[in-house]
DNA sequence: CTCCTAACCGATAATAATTATCATTAACAT
DNA sequence: ATGTTAATGATAATTATTATCGGTTAGGAG
């Protein structure tokens, strides 16, 4: 019986709207602007018990646990310099089905994730 | 100046004879028997080095780094039943070739995990 | 072979990320 | 309006990892 309240939503629609796949205290330091009082325990709460609900998804690249609420199928792209996390323009390709054909078990999701050398440290260095 | 220690052969003898992927603390406990005043923190050290030397891959995902010292092209299986990670038969293909096409960095590395339940749960349930 | 020095070690303290606890608050069915 | 209980904020506890530090040792110079 998950009821509705206004943090839920709040963590929801922050992370709707953003596209840096921001890590929990991301999330909960830009939500203490229209919410001053809530609490870090609160969002990392509502960010597990979204993901379970299937509404977001997790992305494990480094240490920390990374969100996303875009669940059409792109990759992930980790600049070992900066550390930013970005989306990479993907074929679109499923890799599940191609995968799943010699696989005895069942797949349901996906994770690909490139490492390097973003643009814009390119530039600099 | 990177000087040799029983230690650091230890734990990259050990990671090299298994396909499990395990975490710093699974390879802790296996070297215990062989090394048994070995240290934990020796061990999280010469992971790093040996990651930095490329010599092994770190796998992330979940929350727990996990290592490798396969370097063939594959990919990996994480069951949400039993937590294990396995690898996956792949057919090879180099996605960064493909995906290095429209992107203006430097992509360096891959890493394609898929989730889902392995055969030995579906078994069960 | 012995000496020197810096890399390495084990033990453990410190930090960072996440989860658990608990008293209070608030959603919402009756 | 009231009762039940999920959700919250504050914070303690836990887990994974890194930093510190005094003692040890690999391995090159003499």
């Amino acid at each position: 019986m998950t009821r509705h309240s206004r943090q839920r939503d709040a963590v929801y629609e922050n992370l709707c709207s953003r596209f840096d796949h921001p890590t929990a205290e991301d999330i909960y330091l830009s939500l203490k602007k229209e919410i001053p009082d809530i609490s870090l325990a609160t969002v990392y709460r509502n960010l597990a018990l979204l993901e379970n609900e299937g509404k977001i998804a997790r992305i494990s690249c480094d240490g920390t646990a990374r969100y996303d609420a875009n669940f059409s199928l792109h990759a992930h792209f980790v600049c070992k310099i900066c550390g930013r996390v970005t989306d990479i323009e993907s074929s679109g390709q499923n890799l599940i089905a191609e995968y799943s054909e010699k696989f005895e078990g069942t797949i349901m999701s996906q994770s690909l994730i490139f490492g390097g050398i973003c643009p814009e440290c390119k530039k600099i260095k």
